[in-house]
DNA sequence: TTAAGTGCAAACCTTTTGCTGCCCC
DNA sequence: GGGGCAGCAAAAGGTTTGCACTTAA
């Protein structure tokens, strides 16, 4: 079984209502809503505008408290990931990187200087779904990122 | 710097010519065609359809020749990457996996079963380069994997 | 001849897991 | 109070690398 790299489109989260999401599924699933991941929460939801992966976000959560553990960062971020509240994806550089769900959106990276832009575009998402119907699939999610170099370093 | 994920659209190897091909950038980079490298080659390129990762090239390798080393294979395909005669996928079961650079196509996965569709779709292709464009990006690669259920699964 | 390549094992990196003690509910 | 949880360290993959020997050119 592979596991999907996206939750479904219907969630969307912003800077606002992740706290009570975050509670609402927790207390559902019968865990507990500790300080630790209310913490890395808070840091990922909040802090973190780029999209980090595990170490980067270990370091930021670490400033603020000093003994917290590498296993706990990712047992949340897989916990977030099973609440349709995180994705991850990746780029190809060797680690896994997360993002907030928010509305869908895909990546335009940057090959030369890692930059990474969101976007998203609704044709190319109606073609997508024409093409899995073709094939007899039905489609839960995707994931498609663009290479490329940008304007800055194509200057360069 | 982030590694490409496909090489560029232009090259295409099929069955016949990856010998030549492969010699000729062999001999262009000063490096030797070793018959280590031969036999991974004849066996990723002429016996393996499947989207392998190493350790299933490797399998098959060793049946030819029981010596042969997990490094080599890496370095072997970490070689035909580098002269396009390869590319890596991920689809996120934790290995990469790699595939002849033929023509240029995307992936439909089920995520029930792990079964893999290639397809291509010159529309979406074109609305990519769009999008790129428009945020001033010039576009060399791309990856787009859909992530569905497979009507065999559906109906289970 | 000689520099690149191979095989092996060890190193490396990211991620997961087992366990003991801790703390949320 | 009890069961999920945290922290730690060790394990577990997958991939890379150092080194001494081998081999293609």
């Amino acid at each position: 079984m592979i596991h999907q790299q996206r939750g479904s489109k219907v969630s969307e989260v912003n800077a606002g209502n992740w706290r009570e999401k975050l509670r609402v599924q927790i207390v559902n699933k019968g865990l507990r809503l500790t300080q630790q991941r209310l913490l890395i929460c808070e840091i990922f939801f909040e802090e973190l505008t780029e999209h980090a992966n595990i170490d980067e976000l270990y370091q930021k959560v670490k400033r603020r408290n000093g003994s917290i553990g590498y296993a706990t960062v990712y047992r949340t971020l897989k916990l977030l990931t099973e609440c349709d509240l995180a994705t991850s994806i990746q780029i190809g550089d060797g680690t896994t990187r997360f993002e907030p769900v928010t509305e869908h959106h895909d990546h335009l990276i940057c090959t030369e200087c890692g930059k990474i832009v969101e976007f998203e575009n609704d044709e190319i998402e109606r073609l997508q779904e024409d093409v899995a119907a073709s094939f007899g699939f039905i489609l839960t999610s995707h994931s498609m990122e663009l290479f490329g170099t940008c304007q800055n370093c194509a200057s360069n």
